[in-house]
DNA sequence: CATGAATGAGAGTTCATTCAT
DNA sequence: AATGAATGAACTCTCATTCAT
């Protein structure tokens, strides 16, 4: 009797296993993520994810960064191309929406770990956050020694960018059900082109020296 | 060892317990509160939670219904002695920071809901968040018509205000740390009036016709 | 603000209870029958329950009781006009049976305690039990005086008539299920007179001098 | 402290979970058994009863059903070396008389699954049932066509087998408490094979042809 | 008589985690 | 690298019972 010993690639299935947590935590969330529902999904024995990584909260730190890895690098790369500090804001708000629809459980994690203010953020998870934070940092000071922003708060503005892309991923399908049940306009079949031009403009305007 | 008699009162223990559930949940959010910890918090038999409130989900279900409720009234009192919609937008901003700030635990509890884009948000709580949303959507519709206002989507400018004040209750301590440890600009001193305000100024530059 | 207080009778009361408390029992057996259900089906307050009987199992065995001794009632006074003790056999079983089959909970209700031999039975309800069994004893006996009936063995031969229908009333749904699902006869349309008939048929021949 | 090293055996573990469950289920029924005990009794975690089956009620069918199965088996083996249809029904009856007899929790399950008339009776643990029965009818029927048995209505003759000695297995020391106490005769020692044979005479009788 | 608030003990179940193999 | 058996702690929830009013 000889049991099929499975043999896989020991980075595929370390790859493998985040990939499906980062589909169970954001479509879940972390408390109701468990553990085993997540081996099944790989095919894989629970203790493998306790031996490639630590504990559950540790799995789960692993995706966040990876996460936030991921934005970084594409509004990064974008925004060496951009000449002006407003094409760089376009370019950073339309990757960040972008990225943001087409991952739509993304945003709900990151909402939901800025959201838990009593639980400690460990330092790798806010040192990503923060490294987001500076490139946006930098597109509002160039933006304001050329003349182009004026009376800038970055961190605030920064929230008014995340909070609302946020919040119009996550609520979408609550604002498609709202529609159909009642009178209210909430945006439902807006896609993300307009939200994010839209966006834009409003941000673009508010920064604007006043003529 | 005599067995100290509790308080015989149904009013007093049922808000007790309403409240202390509101504190938890917002501080550590619905599924690492537990049951147990409340009841030991509220220093009353864990039956009685369920005696009042018939399981968790109930529980935390009167919670976020009271949450919303108590914002509302706030708001739409406020919004009675505005003349301009300018003045009512302002009304609106200026309340609901006051209320979060002073509230700390609201943003979380709704941020949590509302990125809890899986679980089925029941429809008592659904119908609350529409009020505050509808309140929202008469101001704007009332600014458009007096041409105070202009290109105007109510939905996303509804959560450019809520997702920025949210974002800065919900992060507060976490900027103040950010800011300690490095040489960024997080914002960590603003006050509650500071921000309201600016938010204020910003939304109302967005929305205003273009010279 | 003056409460209505119900005022009942005691009596009424304390047969509502006894009443509600044979039909709950008997159709969700002990464990499965919460006192706050019986409470809710009585529109009376829990406590009061506890005021009347002492505690759900003082509850249950006042039920049984009571059970027992209509049984007993009915069957003893069929029994007074009988002339033959085949007459007398035929009126028990066909007491029994139509009192079994009228008040169906009923057999569930001794099955139960019978079959809970680890239980210890309460003294007075144990008395009840022997009452009806000395009752058939006696009619045994007296057949057998006048050689109406041989080779009696009482205990076996009224475990055979309880035991049956007992079982033909207490799985009368799960017959009539198995009958339309399958090619097997079950008995499902039999009726009682029908059973009862049957039984008595064979018990008397069983019993009856062989030829 | 050293932590006892447990067995690894998932046969052994899941076996005797199974025997103790039985055990437990038939001496004190569904309802009063508790997870806890059976795990302790098992010496192992009770997180293991769930781990091999899925809930209590899926134990507690593992259980009936293994009780059905080995009936079953005992019975049809014997029943292939009888000759006539009275040979048959002796064996049948012999045959679950000893097995009653011998494991005295089997009649109690059966009694109180049976007498159980709400719950819904599992679609498996239905047809390991009929099987049995089904047995007993193919018996019945082979009587009837070779002229021995007449008159016939299988499942009230089934029931009068099952019911008495089922009964006569469950009020066992409730019997023997009775003649102790008073002067009734319960058969309290009455021996299997003296039931047994008891059994089949009278009912052999019962389905003989009147000459 | 009657009530509703209060209690304690325990129920079944889940789950992250570990360990021997 | 991989497995499945094993664990302990926690969790939500139920229930019979009591007590002050």
């Amino acid at each position: 009797m000889v049991k099929p010993v499975k043999r896989r690639n020991a980075k595929k299935s370390k790859k493998l296993i985040l990939d499906s947590a980062t589909k169970l935590f954001s479509k879940k969330g972390y408390s109701r993520t468990s553990m085993d529902e997540l081996a099944t999904m790989c095919d894989l024995n629970k203790a493998m994810i306790f031996y490639y990584y630590k504990s559950k909260q540790g799995l789960y730190e692993a995706v966040i960064v990876e996460v936030l890895d991921e934005i970084y690098k594409n509004i990064s790369k974008d925004s060496e191309i951009c000449k002006t500090p407003s094409q760089e804001l376009e370019s950073f708000i339309k990757t960040y929406a972008s990225f943001a629809f087409s991952h739509p459980y993304l945003p709900a994690l990151l909402l939901k770990e800025l959201s838990d203010s009593g639980s400690q953020i460990p330092e790798t998870l806010f040192m990503h956050m923060k490294k987001l934070y500076k490139l946006f940092m930098d597109i509002m000071s160039r933006g304001v020694d050329r003349d182009c922003f004026v009376d800038v708060i970055p961190m605030i503005v920064y929230f008014m960018i995340l909070g609302t892309l946020n919040l119009m991923v996550t609520t979408k399908s609550l604002r498609v059900n709202a529609e159909k049940s009642e009178e209210i306009d909430t945006c439902a079949l807006c896609d993300v082109d307009l939200i994010s031009d839209y966006v834009f403009k409003k941000i673009q305007k508010m920064l604007k020296e006043q003529q």
